[in-house]
DNA sequence: GGACGTGGCTAATGGCATTAGCTTACCGGC
DNA sequence: GCCGGTAAGCTAATGCCATTAGCCACGTCC
Protein backbone atom coordinates (compact mmCIF):
# COMPACT_ATOMS: atom_id res chain seq x y z
CA UNK A 1 0.00 0.00 0.00
CA UNK A 2 3.07 2.38 0.25
CA UNK A 3 3.54 2.83 -3.48
CA UNK A 4 5.18 5.97 -4.24
CA UNK A 5 2.06 7.60 -5.48
CA UNK A 6 2.69 10.97 -3.62
CA UNK A 7 5.92 13.70 -3.63
CA UNK A 8 5.92 16.71 -3.26
CA UNK A 9 5.11 18.12 -6.62
CA UNK A 10 1.81 15.78 -6.98
CA UNK A 11 0.99 17.15 -3.68
CA UNK A 12 1.52 20.65 -4.80
CA UNK A 13 -0.16 19.94 -8.11
CA UNK A 14 -3.29 18.78 -5.99
CA UNK A 15 -3.52 21.93 -3.72
CA UNK A 16 -3.64 23.64 -6.93
CA UNK A 17 -6.24 22.44 -8.13
CA UNK A 18 -7.85 22.55 -4.81
CA UNK A 19 -7.12 26.77 -4.61
CA UNK A 20 -8.77 27.10 -8.37
CA UNK A 21 -11.80 25.59 -7.07
CA UNK A 22 -11.97 27.09 -3.65
CA UNK A 23 -9.82 30.01 -3.49
CA UNK A 24 -6.84 30.21 -1.06
CA UNK A 25 -8.94 29.89 1.88
CA UNK A 26 -9.65 26.39 0.77
CA UNK A 27 -5.93 25.49 0.74
CA UNK A 28 -5.80 23.39 4.29
CA UNK A 29 -3.87 20.32 4.36
CA UNK A 30 -7.45 18.20 4.83
CA UNK A 31 -8.54 19.48 1.44
CA UNK A 32 -5.18 18.44 -0.07
CA UNK A 33 -5.13 15.08 1.73
CA UNK A 34 -8.43 14.36 0.17
CA UNK A 35 -7.91 15.03 -2.74
CA UNK A 36 -4.98 12.98 -2.72
CA UNK A 37 -7.08 9.91 -1.20
CA UNK A 38 -5.10 9.94 1.62
CA UNK A 39 -4.65 10.62 5.43
CA UNK A 40 -3.87 14.52 6.46
CA UNK A 41 -0.71 12.98 8.51
CA UNK A 42 0.56 11.70 5.47
CA UNK A 43 1.47 14.73 4.08
CA UNK A 44 3.61 15.54 6.40
CA UNK A 45 6.10 12.88 4.55
CA UNK A 46 6.41 15.44 1.63
CA UNK A 47 6.50 18.69 2.63
CA UNK A 48 7.36 20.27 6.24
CA UNK A 49 3.83 21.73 7.48
CA UNK A 50 1.15 23.91 5.71
CA UNK A 51 2.66 26.91 5.51
CA UNK A 52 6.15 25.05 3.06
CA UNK A 53 2.72 23.74 1.42
CA UNK A 54 1.71 27.14 0.82
CA UNK A 55 5.21 28.63 0.03
CA UNK A 56 6.04 25.65 -2.60
CA UNK A 57 2.47 26.34 -4.26
CA UNK A 58 3.33 30.26 -4.50
CA UNK A 59 6.69 29.56 -5.94
CA UNK A 60 4.93 27.32 -8.64
CA UNK A 61 2.13 29.87 -9.30
CA UNK A 62 4.95 32.48 -9.44
CA UNK A 63 6.89 29.95 -12.18
CA UNK A 64 4.60 29.97 -14.16
CA UNK A 65 3.91 33.64 -14.10
CA UNK A 66 7.50 33.90 -15.38
CA UNK A 67 7.30 31.59 -18.08
CA UNK A 68 4.77 32.82 -19.72
CA UNK A 69 6.09 36.67 -19.43
CA UNK A 70 9.78 35.22 -20.45
CA UNK A 71 7.60 33.60 -23.54
CA UNK A 72 6.19 36.59 -24.31
CA UNK A 73 9.02 39.11 -24.16
CA UNK A 74 11.01 36.43 -26.47
CA UNK A 75 11.61 38.68 -29.86
CA UNK A 76 10.44 41.82 -28.67
CA UNK A 77 11.90 44.92 -27.13
CA UNK A 78 11.73 48.22 -25.43
CA UNK A 79 8.43 49.60 -25.63
CA UNK A 80 6.85 46.32 -27.30
CA UNK A 81 8.26 44.11 -25.04
CA UNK A 82 6.50 46.09 -21.82
CA UNK A 83 3.39 45.68 -23.23
CA UNK A 84 3.45 41.88 -24.03
CA UNK A 85 4.77 41.32 -20.09
CA UNK A 86 2.27 43.51 -18.92
CA UNK A 87 -0.75 41.63 -21.00
CA UNK A 88 1.14 37.99 -20.49
CA UNK A 89 0.70 39.03 -16.80
CA UNK A 90 -2.60 40.14 -16.64
CA UNK A 91 -3.56 37.30 -18.63
CA UNK A 92 -2.26 34.82 -16.54
CA UNK A 93 -4.27 36.54 -13.72
CA UNK A 94 -7.71 36.37 -15.26
CA UNK A 95 -7.25 32.71 -16.34
CA UNK A 96 -6.42 31.54 -12.50
CA UNK A 97 -7.20 34.62 -10.60
CA UNK A 98 -7.46 31.94 -7.29
CA UNK A 99 -3.60 31.35 -7.82
CA UNK A 100 -2.92 34.40 -8.36
CA UNK A 101 -4.54 35.31 -4.90
CA UNK A 102 -3.31 32.34 -3.28
CA UNK A 103 0.60 33.78 -3.74
CA UNK A 104 2.06 34.64 -0.73
CA UNK A 105 5.76 36.09 0.48
CA UNK A 106 7.70 33.34 1.90
CA UNK A 107 11.63 33.35 2.25
CA UNK A 108 11.43 29.53 1.06
CA UNK A 109 14.08 29.10 -1.20
CA UNK A 110 12.22 27.90 -3.92
CA UNK A 111 9.98 30.73 -3.51
CA UNK A 112 12.23 33.15 -3.82
CA UNK A 113 13.90 31.75 -6.70
CA UNK A 114 10.97 31.76 -8.64
CA UNK A 115 10.68 35.66 -7.48
CA UNK A 116 13.95 36.06 -8.84
CA UNK A 117 13.49 34.56 -11.97
CA UNK A 118 10.51 36.82 -12.51
CA UNK A 119 12.53 40.42 -11.29
CA UNK A 120 15.15 39.14 -13.79
CA UNK A 121 13.24 39.02 -17.02
CA UNK A 122 11.72 42.51 -16.11
CA UNK A 123 15.51 43.80 -15.78
CA UNK A 124 15.96 42.23 -18.68
CA UNK A 125 12.99 43.60 -20.40
CA UNK A 126 13.58 46.86 -19.30
CA UNK A 127 17.32 46.88 -20.55
CA UNK A 128 16.61 48.43 -23.69
CA UNK A 129 16.16 51.68 -22.08
CA UNK A 130 19.18 51.90 -21.39
CA UNK A 131 19.72 52.41 -17.92
CA UNK A 132 22.10 51.84 -15.32
CA UNK A 133 22.07 49.09 -12.72
CA UNK A 134 20.70 51.46 -9.79
CA UNK A 135 17.86 52.86 -12.58
CA UNK A 136 16.89 49.58 -13.90
CA UNK A 137 15.89 48.08 -10.50
CA UNK A 138 14.06 51.30 -9.75
CA UNK A 139 12.05 50.91 -12.74
CA UNK A 140 11.90 47.23 -12.07
CA UNK A 141 10.43 48.24 -8.78
CA UNK A 142 7.77 50.44 -10.36
CA UNK A 143 6.91 47.75 -13.37
CA UNK A 144 6.38 45.19 -10.80
CA UNK A 145 3.93 47.40 -8.38
CA UNK A 146 1.67 48.37 -10.96
CA UNK A 147 1.40 44.86 -12.57
CA UNK A 148 1.10 43.77 -9.27
CA UNK A 149 -1.48 46.45 -7.58
CA UNK A 150 -4.01 45.71 -10.54
CA UNK A 151 -3.69 42.21 -10.53
CA UNK A 152 -4.05 42.08 -7.08
CA UNK A 153 -7.22 44.17 -7.20
CA UNK A 154 -8.78 42.04 -10.15
CA UNK A 155 -8.17 38.82 -8.98
CA UNK A 156 -9.96 40.39 -5.60
CA UNK A 157 -13.13 41.42 -7.43
CA UNK A 158 -11.82 44.61 -6.15
CA UNK A 159 -13.15 46.86 -9.10
CA UNK A 160 -16.34 47.25 -8.74
CA UNK A 161 -17.25 49.48 -11.45
CA UNK A 162 -18.53 48.41 -14.92
CA UNK A 163 -16.15 50.01 -16.71
CA UNK A 164 -13.79 47.71 -19.28
CA UNK A 165 -11.14 46.86 -17.16
CA UNK A 166 -9.00 46.14 -20.87
CA UNK A 167 -9.16 50.07 -20.98
CA UNK A 168 -7.82 50.80 -17.79
CA UNK A 169 -5.14 48.02 -18.36
CA UNK A 170 -4.22 49.73 -21.19
CA UNK A 171 -3.94 52.91 -19.73
CA UNK A 172 -1.93 51.61 -17.47
CA UNK A 173 0.62 50.23 -19.86
CA UNK A 174 0.61 53.15 -21.40
CA UNK A 175 1.42 55.11 -18.07
CA UNK A 176 4.25 52.78 -17.56
CA UNK A 177 6.02 53.50 -21.43
CA UNK A 178 5.35 57.26 -20.85
CA UNK A 179 7.01 57.13 -17.01
CA UNK A 180 10.01 54.67 -19.04
CA UNK A 181 10.44 57.61 -22.05
CA UNK A 182 10.16 60.85 -19.85
CA UNK A 183 13.60 60.96 -18.00
CA UNK A 184 13.10 61.08 -14.56
CA UNK A 185 14.74 64.75 -13.93
CA UNK A 186 11.88 65.37 -11.66
CA UNK B 1 -20.42 43.05 35.50
CA UNK B 2 -22.67 43.89 32.89
CA UNK B 3 -20.75 47.25 32.44
CA UNK B 4 -21.10 48.21 28.60
CA UNK B 5 -17.13 48.19 28.41
CA UNK B 6 -17.36 46.77 24.77
CA UNK B 7 -18.84 47.83 21.53
CA UNK B 8 -18.21 46.87 18.28
CA UNK B 9 -16.04 49.58 17.77
CA UNK B 10 -14.37 49.36 20.99
CA UNK B 11 -13.12 45.74 19.50
CA UNK B 12 -12.11 46.81 16.20
CA UNK B 13 -10.01 49.20 18.06
CA UNK B 14 -8.43 46.52 20.39
CA UNK B 15 -8.30 44.50 17.17
CA UNK B 16 -6.10 46.75 15.36
CA UNK B 17 -3.63 46.84 18.85
CA UNK B 18 -3.76 42.96 17.86
CA UNK B 19 -2.76 43.68 14.33
CA UNK B 20 -0.12 46.11 15.20
CA UNK B 21 2.06 43.73 17.33
CA UNK B 22 1.34 40.39 15.55
CA UNK B 23 0.10 40.86 11.72
CA UNK B 24 -2.56 40.22 10.10
CA UNK B 25 -2.38 36.68 10.59
CA UNK B 26 -2.57 37.22 14.79
CA UNK B 27 -6.09 38.65 14.25
CA UNK B 28 -7.99 35.98 15.82
CA UNK B 29 -10.95 36.18 18.19
CA UNK B 30 -9.36 34.70 20.95
CA UNK B 31 -6.93 37.41 20.72
CA UNK B 32 -8.49 40.38 20.74
CA UNK B 33 -10.81 39.02 23.90
CA UNK B 34 -7.58 38.26 25.39
CA UNK B 35 -7.03 42.35 25.07
CA UNK B 36 -10.75 43.01 26.21
CA UNK B 37 -10.35 41.04 29.47
CA UNK B 38 -13.49 38.57 28.20
CA UNK B 39 -14.20 35.23 27.25
CA UNK B 40 -13.90 34.81 23.49
CA UNK B 41 -18.01 33.73 23.05
CA UNK B 42 -18.36 37.94 24.55
CA UNK B 43 -17.39 39.47 21.13
CA UNK B 44 -20.58 37.62 19.03
CA UNK B 45 -22.48 40.34 21.46
CA UNK B 46 -21.06 43.05 19.39
CA UNK B 47 -19.61 41.20 16.31
CA UNK B 48 -21.33 38.70 13.94
CA UNK B 49 -17.95 36.45 13.27
CA UNK B 50 -14.71 36.88 12.32
CA UNK B 51 -14.90 37.86 8.69
CA UNK B 52 -17.05 40.42 10.43
CA UNK B 53 -14.49 41.94 12.30
CA UNK B 54 -11.77 41.76 9.56
CA UNK B 55 -14.19 43.69 7.48
CA UNK B 56 -14.49 46.32 10.23
CA UNK B 57 -10.95 46.44 11.20
CA UNK B 58 -10.41 46.93 7.17
CA UNK B 59 -12.95 49.49 7.10
CA UNK B 60 -11.29 51.68 9.80
CA UNK B 61 -7.75 51.43 8.08
CA UNK B 62 -9.41 52.37 4.47
CA UNK B 63 -10.83 55.38 6.68
CA UNK B 64 -7.73 56.01 7.65
CA UNK B 65 -6.07 56.34 4.47
CA UNK B 66 -8.61 58.35 3.03
CA UNK B 67 -8.38 60.90 5.69
CA UNK B 68 -4.78 61.42 5.20
CA UNK B 69 -5.07 60.94 1.85
CA UNK B 70 -7.91 63.73 1.82
CA UNK B 71 -6.10 66.37 4.15
CA UNK B 72 -3.01 65.87 2.14
CA UNK B 73 -5.04 66.44 -1.46
CA UNK B 74 -6.12 70.00 0.20
CA UNK B 75 -5.25 73.24 -1.43
CA UNK B 76 -3.38 71.62 -3.67
CA UNK B 77 -4.27 70.12 -7.67
CA UNK B 78 -3.39 68.19 -10.53
CA UNK B 79 0.96 67.24 -10.33
CA UNK B 80 0.67 68.25 -6.71
CA UNK B 81 -2.16 66.89 -5.61
CA UNK B 82 -1.23 63.43 -7.21
CA UNK B 83 1.99 63.60 -5.63
CA UNK B 84 0.47 64.50 -1.53
CA UNK B 85 -1.36 61.68 -2.18
CA UNK B 86 0.92 58.88 -3.00
CA UNK B 87 3.00 60.47 -0.82
CA UNK B 88 0.09 60.36 2.15
CA UNK B 89 -0.43 56.68 0.95
CA UNK B 90 2.41 55.49 1.46
CA UNK B 91 3.30 57.19 4.88
CA UNK B 92 0.63 54.89 6.15
CA UNK B 93 1.88 52.10 5.16
CA UNK B 94 5.48 52.76 6.50
CA UNK B 95 4.20 53.58 9.41
CA UNK B 96 1.42 51.39 9.76
CA UNK B 97 2.62 48.09 7.47
CA UNK B 98 0.73 45.60 9.12
CA UNK B 99 -2.44 47.77 8.87
CA UNK B 100 -2.28 47.64 4.86
CA UNK B 101 -1.21 43.87 5.12
CA UNK B 102 -4.64 42.96 6.98
CA UNK B 103 -7.17 44.78 4.69
CA UNK B 104 -9.71 42.23 3.22
CA UNK B 105 -11.46 43.25 0.30
CA UNK B 106 -15.13 42.59 1.75
CA UNK B 107 -18.75 43.51 0.62
CA UNK B 108 -19.47 44.23 3.51
CA UNK B 109 -21.24 47.73 3.45
CA UNK B 110 -19.07 49.78 5.91
CA UNK B 111 -15.95 48.55 4.07
CA UNK B 112 -17.29 49.30 0.83
CA UNK B 113 -17.94 52.83 1.71
CA UNK B 114 -14.57 53.17 3.28
CA UNK B 115 -12.95 52.36 0.05
CA UNK B 116 -16.11 54.63 -2.34
CA UNK B 117 -14.31 57.30 -0.07
CA UNK B 118 -11.04 56.89 -1.06
CA UNK B 119 -12.09 56.53 -4.75
CA UNK B 120 -13.76 59.68 -4.68
CA UNK B 121 -10.59 61.35 -3.40
CA UNK B 122 -8.48 59.86 -6.25
CA UNK B 123 -11.18 60.60 -8.56
CA UNK B 124 -11.47 64.16 -7.21
CA UNK B 125 -7.83 64.56 -6.95
CA UNK B 126 -7.44 63.88 -11.32
CA UNK B 127 -10.29 66.36 -12.23
CA UNK B 128 -7.65 68.56 -12.72
CA UNK B 129 -6.63 66.68 -15.50
CA UNK B 130 -10.18 67.45 -17.43
CA UNK B 131 -10.66 63.73 -17.94
CA UNK B 132 -14.79 62.88 -18.55
CA UNK B 133 -16.16 60.51 -16.23
CA UNK B 134 -14.97 57.51 -17.54
CA UNK B 135 -11.57 58.60 -18.65
CA UNK B 136 -11.19 59.55 -14.75
CA UNK B 137 -12.37 56.54 -13.75
CA UNK B 138 -9.64 54.59 -16.10
CA UNK B 139 -7.36 56.88 -14.36
CA UNK B 140 -8.43 56.26 -10.77
CA UNK B 141 -8.05 53.00 -11.37
CA UNK B 142 -4.52 53.11 -12.53
CA UNK B 143 -3.26 55.11 -9.92
CA UNK B 144 -4.75 53.25 -7.21
CA UNK B 145 -3.65 50.03 -8.70
CA UNK B 146 0.12 51.64 -9.10
CA UNK B 147 0.19 52.80 -5.69
CA UNK B 148 -1.71 49.79 -3.78
CA UNK B 149 1.00 47.87 -5.55
CA UNK B 150 3.89 49.43 -4.26
CA UNK B 151 2.23 49.50 -1.04
CA UNK B 152 1.37 46.03 -0.46
CA UNK B 153 5.20 44.77 -1.66
CA UNK B 154 6.43 47.33 0.73
CA UNK B 155 4.39 45.98 3.52
CA UNK B 156 5.31 42.71 2.85
CA UNK B 157 8.30 43.05 2.91
CA UNK B 158 9.03 41.96 -0.50
CA UNK B 159 11.45 44.44 -1.77
CA UNK B 160 14.61 42.66 -1.27
CA UNK B 161 17.14 44.65 -2.49
CA UNK B 162 19.04 47.48 -0.96
CA UNK B 163 18.13 50.41 -2.90
CA UNK B 164 16.24 52.95 -1.67
CA UNK B 165 12.89 52.83 -1.97
CA UNK B 166 12.09 56.83 -1.36
CA UNK B 167 14.08 56.78 -5.05
CA UNK B 168 12.05 54.01 -6.24
CA UNK B 169 8.58 55.44 -5.22
CA UNK B 170 9.77 58.95 -7.10
CA UNK B 171 9.94 57.13 -10.05
CA UNK B 172 6.21 55.82 -9.25
CA UNK B 173 4.69 58.94 -8.90
CA UNK B 174 7.21 60.14 -12.03
CA UNK B 175 5.33 57.65 -13.88
CA UNK B 176 2.31 58.36 -13.14
CA UNK B 177 2.12 61.69 -13.61
CA UNK B 178 3.45 61.49 -16.84
CA UNK B 179 0.81 58.73 -18.02
CA UNK B 180 -1.45 61.70 -16.64
CA UNK B 181 -0.17 63.92 -19.26
CA UNK B 182 0.93 62.13 -22.31
CA UNK B 183 -2.50 61.61 -24.26
CA UNK B 184 -3.65 58.00 -24.22
CA UNK B 185 -3.64 58.35 -27.82
CA UNK B 186 -1.72 54.59 -27.94
C1' DG C 1 15.59 -14.70 3.02
C1' DG C 2 16.09 -10.97 6.08
C1' DA C 3 17.11 -5.94 7.60
C1' DC C 4 15.91 -1.44 6.63
C1' DG C 5 13.95 2.66 5.00
C1' DT C 6 9.97 4.80 2.97
C1' DG C 7 5.37 6.13 3.07
C1' DG C 8 1.29 5.17 4.72
C1' DC C 9 -1.93 4.63 8.97
C1' DT C 10 -4.52 5.58 13.63
C1' DA C 11 -4.74 7.99 17.87
C1' DA C 12 -4.06 11.96 20.55
C1' DT C 13 -3.36 17.00 21.50
C1' DG C 14 -4.34 21.69 21.39
C1' DG C 15 -5.98 25.99 19.23
C1' DC C 16 -9.61 28.19 17.19
C1' DA C 17 -14.51 29.63 15.70
C1' DT C 18 -18.90 29.10 16.69
C1' DT C 19 -23.46 27.79 19.04
C1' DA C 20 -26.53 26.96 22.97
C1' DG C 21 -28.22 28.02 27.09
C1' DC C 22 -27.59 30.20 31.57
C1' DT C 23 -27.03 34.36 34.67
C1' DT C 24 -26.75 38.80 36.20
C1' DA C 25 -26.50 43.77 36.07
C1' DC C 26 -28.77 47.77 34.71
C1' DC C 27 -33.13 50.51 33.24
C1' DG C 28 -37.59 51.56 32.67
C1' DG C 29 -42.22 51.98 34.78
C1' DC C 30 -44.96 51.54 38.77
C1' DG D 1 -38.19 51.49 46.56
C1' DC D 2 -39.82 46.99 43.91
C1' DC D 3 -40.30 44.23 39.11
C1' DG D 4 -39.80 42.57 34.70
C1' DG D 5 -37.18 42.77 30.56
C1' DT D 6 -33.15 43.24 27.90
C1' DA D 7 -28.37 43.59 27.10
C1' DA D 8 -23.90 41.67 27.85
C1' DG D 9 -21.37 38.63 29.97
C1' DC D 10 -20.31 33.57 31.24
C1' DT D 11 -19.48 28.26 30.89
C1' DA D 12 -19.99 24.12 28.34
C1' DA D 13 -20.00 21.74 24.16
C1' DT D 14 -19.06 20.86 19.17
C1' DG D 15 -16.34 20.40 15.28
C1' DC D 16 -12.60 21.52 12.22
C1' DC D 17 -7.86 21.90 11.49
C1' DA D 18 -2.73 21.46 12.09
C1' DT D 19 0.47 18.92 14.08
C1' DT D 20 2.98 15.10 16.68
C1' DA D 21 3.83 10.35 18.20
C1' DG D 22 4.12 5.90 17.45
C1' DC D 23 2.84 1.80 14.68
C1' DC D 24 2.86 -1.21 10.40
C1' DA D 25 3.35 -2.90 5.59
C1' DC D 26 5.61 -2.80 1.45
C1' DG D 27 9.48 -3.05 -1.48
C1' DT D 28 14.51 -2.95 -2.00
C1' DC D 29 18.99 -4.35 -1.58
C1' DC D 30 22.43 -7.26 0.44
Amino acid sequence: MARAALSADAIVDLALRVVDEGGPAALTLSAVAGAAGVAPPSLYKHVRNLAELRALVSARIIGEIADQAGEAVLGRSADDAVRALMTAWRAYVRRCPNRYAAIVQSPEPRTAEAGARLLTIMSATLRAYGMEDSAAIHAARCLRAAVHGFAVLEAEGAFGLPEDLEESYDLLIHMVIAGLHTPPGR
